[in-house]
DNA sequence: TCAAAAGTGTTCTGTTTACACCCATGG
DNA sequence: CCATGGGTGTAAACAGAACACTTTTGA
């Protein structure tokens, strides 16, 4: 018959870790900071936060990633809270990672002034802080499962992209290659690209062409889900 | 250029709050319990209590369930933080959600002293305070998913079983009809199940096989997934 | 003898995979 | 004129869906 409270009970210091993927062009890569304040002082870290009073963790992943790094309007999903009790050596800290997907060309200006935010391609990170590097690694496997059951791509690459951008795109997520022919086939069956006449002409001497979502059936088809083996 | 001792940021309450789920035959049902303290007493709400400094969530999750039902050895899987600033009336609380299937059968004799605890079948649950109706049909998706991806039923279900009994599961999970030769098609083709010599004479006047899982086969089905379409 | 649940295979259809050649162009 | 990347279709293998009748036995 306990009456509580809550008087009683524990408070913690709530973080918020951004995995921020990123593409361009051929490779997956993540951003990360070199962390200025202790502990951990000068290492690299994800984009990290403290949830604060007045706000949700979708907000605080928006506030801190906007504050690291100056972008905006980014679409973060959660991932996992991370509360290993010795995570943090400094305090006692629990940590809901968050990871987002963005087109590194169109968000190079916000960056290109942080000089302490870099992107990395997944193959040759740093070591990173506390528990990171396993943040990183749950989110690279949601963002696989997340590849094969909804579109993704909107988010990762310009309005306009070749077919090709879009393969390397999957390849880069599914770290596998995959045939060209039925890739096209597959993606074309979704009925969420739209042809454009232009054509990228800085990949080939014949051009490639640009491709658009069509926004209205893409969000449908993310709502909806669909089995995309590849 | 920060200097960050953490001492500025504020701390909060971290809840967690457990989805239970059970199977007894025919039906899936959560658990849940009347509450017996402030904000919202006397009303139906999941199992949950608050995270103490010196355990992690896995761990918080584990000796709730424990405290308030007498469940032991139950798995749980963390599901999702809820974090809107005025989810819970009385305090600026946090609260991660888990989720757990057993079996009910096999817990009766635990869960039979307590009183306040009470299985309800999903369709006509009562209502839950705070966000806690969120936080199932949350952990309902997430288990749909989870049905499709991995084998589950090792948990949900008594050691030996019914072919029939685990149709029944699976179509209690997704909530549709599922053809019975396809489905033990489907299922013996994972070749995670061992047919037992002796038959359930419960349902029917011919008796029904009973099957075990083949705890091996099945661990490694749930490391690597499968693709499940019914 | 019949009601109630158990058990069992085949066909059809759609999806996935594997695979190779011509095209357009700038240098 | 040729090197480079772009574009295209088909056949074979596999997985999923639909479907109906026989068996057992306790009452």
């Amino acid at each position: 018959m306990t009456l509580n409270n809550y008087k009683n009970e524990d408070k913690v210091l709530l973080a918020v870790d951004c995995i921020i993927f990123g593409f361009d062009k051929e490779e997956l890569k993540i951003l990360l900071i070199k962390r200025n304040f202790e502990p951990e002082k000068g290492k690299w870290s994800l984009i990290g936060g403290f949830l604060k009073k007045e706000e949700n963790l979708d907000e605080a992943a928006i506030r801190i990633l906007h504050h690291l790094t100056g972008l905006n309007n980014i679409y973060m999903e959660q991932l996992y809270a991370f509360s290993k009790v010795d995570r943090d050596p400094a305090e006692r800290t629990i940590s809901v990672a968050y990871y987002a997907l963005i087109d590194i060309a169109s968000h190079d200006d916000d960056l290109i002034r942080i000089d302490s935010a870099q992107w990395f391609s997944l193959k040759n990170a740093p070591k990173l802080i506390f528990d990171h590097h396993r943040m990183v690694e749950r989110a690279i496997a949601r963002l696989q499962r997340r590849a094969l059951g909804k579109p993704i791509g909107f988010e990762l690459l310009p309005e306009k992209f070749t077919m090709r951008q879009l393969q390397k795109l999957y390849e880069a997520i599914l770290d596998k290659k995959l045939d060209k022919r039925n890739f096209i086939n597959k993606f074309n069956s979704l009925d969420i690209l739209v042809k454009l006449d232009e054509k990228d002409m800085s990949m080939s001497r014949k051009g490639a062409y640009l491709f658009q979502f069509d926004e209205e059936k893409y969000r449908s088809k993310v709502e909806e889900g669909f089995s995309f083996k590849l």
